[in-house]
DNA sequence: TCTGTATAGTAAACCGTTTTACCTTTTTTA
DNA sequence: TAAAAAAGGTAAAACGGTTTACTATACAGA
């Protein structure tokens, strides 16, 4: 591969005078500059990164860290903070820790997670990257990030333990009071929830935000309605039996997984979802459109997570930590209306 | 953060001694080997992968090219390289090419794609990793990638109109063998398929296939017992309505969204999917299982062709592209049998 | 004519490593 | 005991760029 040098000696300049005309420096004259471009396009000249940023102590590289890139919502995170960056001239760093793949929920290994975060972390600091993304997967506070990283460092999908890294995550909150919202006008007041693990953060947040919409319409909260699905659909037939049961009109389910059970369940019993009862479902994956009648869901803003957490990354790195305005950043989800709501 | 010079300084021995001791070399005391080692730590030294690869010309990084991450097959394949380098010490360098994103089918933009890849691929030779892994998306035959690039080169999920460049594909007319053999030892002789475009190479090796295994059963081929689904939904349940009307017995529908067509042209029809007939799917997606009855559909071997191609890649780094046998690898589906088929 | 200022270009230091060739000192061997 | 070999260590060049400080020439203005 052709050095500077090469062109130096090709072109009868001093490399000085090449590495000015490559960098568009202006001390430079018109025929000499042309020269060296042109060789330097015949010789088809890359410059060497590897000694670019030895010197410039920059590499315009970000590290992604995702916890296990073939969960559902992580590549469309990925994806987003390319497009955020497309311009920008930034490569990227992959690091898959494969945490659900190695460690496949035996039970929640926090030490073996800290220690393969540390580790990852590292490599991509002896790497010299300018900043790095991580990206959570399913726990909504993550307790394993080391404190004072000397490399800035942004959360997307999960925040922090540690309040001053900057995190970006969807609003539970917001979603579920919209979603059920929308369940209301449609002329429900006796809405049954499936919820996930009862322990989850991102439950706790949903069925906050559930209660408020309730309230807001002046419908009494009753603790029956809520049963636990557990995220799978197993569970969630059950809990929509017992929600049945209650006579509900209308069910929320926590992802679209578990209003899958409710599909399934209310096949048995001769009913049918979108005649017979509402149902909402979260998440929007690609299953949300394969149900019949298909599945109205909020959608995760996966793709805008990843453009802010991008956003906030560069604004770190060219103007400083400081000038960022707050930490917490809660994007909204947005529903998707499909055929799951009466007319 | 600290520096060789600065352990040296600290040590009071030279900085080569420092660098022989920090690779594990032997000519050093044992006293002076302990000693550096500590400071090391004790400095929290990280070597300067910049400065280490300027010298050594090997960066120990892969480049991965995608052309879309987010689509379904994407990531998996991603894992699959990053399990089988996971011990090697490798990091990753990541493209997005976001090709089907920005260029959304409008047309094939033969031109746009080859200098989105070409730019790709000259950024990744720029920071100089030591090797690049394509992986296609949709095409199975790809014809934009540069001949006699100066780095090693090996496609995932694709192959190249270049015949030299290692490449990892599934077995599609093996695939479809299997999947019309077990709709045959189910007791059917009148399959029907939903054929995934006419012009796509996918689906003409499928077709292969289905003939061959009928043909070992000694079942005549009939021409319009194949209909194409166009890879989508709505076009399946026409051509799942055409089919029906010829009586078939059993369908093999050559993905899992057009399989979806047909769980729901049998529901108007008030047929059930598994009882009245057979269906097998292809590339065992999420809805595979969402569907009811479950889909048997065919799964796609991404995370083996990650593997592979990781596999490939270090062969050819360690021992020369001689060193591999050939060049195009085909892996086999494997079929997963769920509830789409009678007992 | 002298000074001052662009303009065009260069030499050399530097970034943080690895590696080659060399130098001492000590130990082994004949 | 002398020569050879081993052990422990170092100086300096190299990798391919960027950048600082400097030089030489040309040209303008007073």
């Amino acid at each position: 591969m052709a050095t500077i040098k090469e062109i130096a000696k090709a072109c009868g300049v001093s490399i000085s005078t090449v590495s000015n005309v490559l960098n568009n420096k202006s001390n430079v004259g018109e025929d000499t500059r042309k020269k060296i471009l042109d060789t330097a396009k015949e010789m088809s000249y890359i410059p060497n990164y590897m000694a670019k940023n030895l010197k410039l102590k920059t590499t315009k590289t970000i590290g992604i860290i995702t916890e296990d890139l073939t969960v559902f919502n992580c590549a469309e995170i990925v994806d987003g903070i390319h497009e955020f960056f497309d311009e920008h001239g930034y490569t990227f760093l992959l690091g898959n820790l494969r945490l659900y793949k190695k460690y496949d929920n035996e039970f929640y290994h926090k030490d073996v997670y800290k220690k393969q975060v540390d580790t990852e972390l590292n490599k991509m600091k002896a790497k010299q990257v300018d900043g790095i993304i991580y990206i959570g997967a399913h726990c909504r506070k993550i307790n394993y990030i080391p404190q004072g990283f000397p490399i800035p460092l942004v959360l997307a999908y999960s925040f922090c333990s540690n309040p001053d890294i900057p995190s970006v995550i969807f609003d539970d909150e917001e979603a579920a009071y919209q979603a059920t919202s929308a369940l209301i006008k449609n002329g429900n007041r006796k809405i049954g929830v499936i919820a996930g693990e009862l322990s989850s953060l991102h439950t706790k947040e949903r069925i906050n935000g559930y209660k408020r919409a309730l309230g807001d319409a002046g419908i009494p909260f009753r603790r029956n309605l809520i049963q636990e699905g557990n995220w799978n659909k197993a569970q969630s037939i059950c809990a929509c039996k017992t929600l049945m049961d209650e006579a509900v009109t209308a069910i929320f389910a926590m992802n679209d997984i578990m209003a899958g059970g409710v599909y399934e369940f209310t096949a048995r019993e001769e009913l049918k979802v979108g005649t017979d009862l509402d149902l909402i479902g979260f998440d929007n994956r690609e299953v949300a459109q394969a149900y019949n009648p298909t599945l109205t869901t909020m959608k995760l803003p996966l793709n805008r997570i990843g453009r802010k957490a991008a956003e906030i990354m560069i604004n770190i790195l060219e103007n400083g930590k400081e000038s960022i305005q707050k930490d917490l950043y809660k994007i909204n989800c947005e529903l998707i209306i499909r055929d799951s709501l009466r007319k």
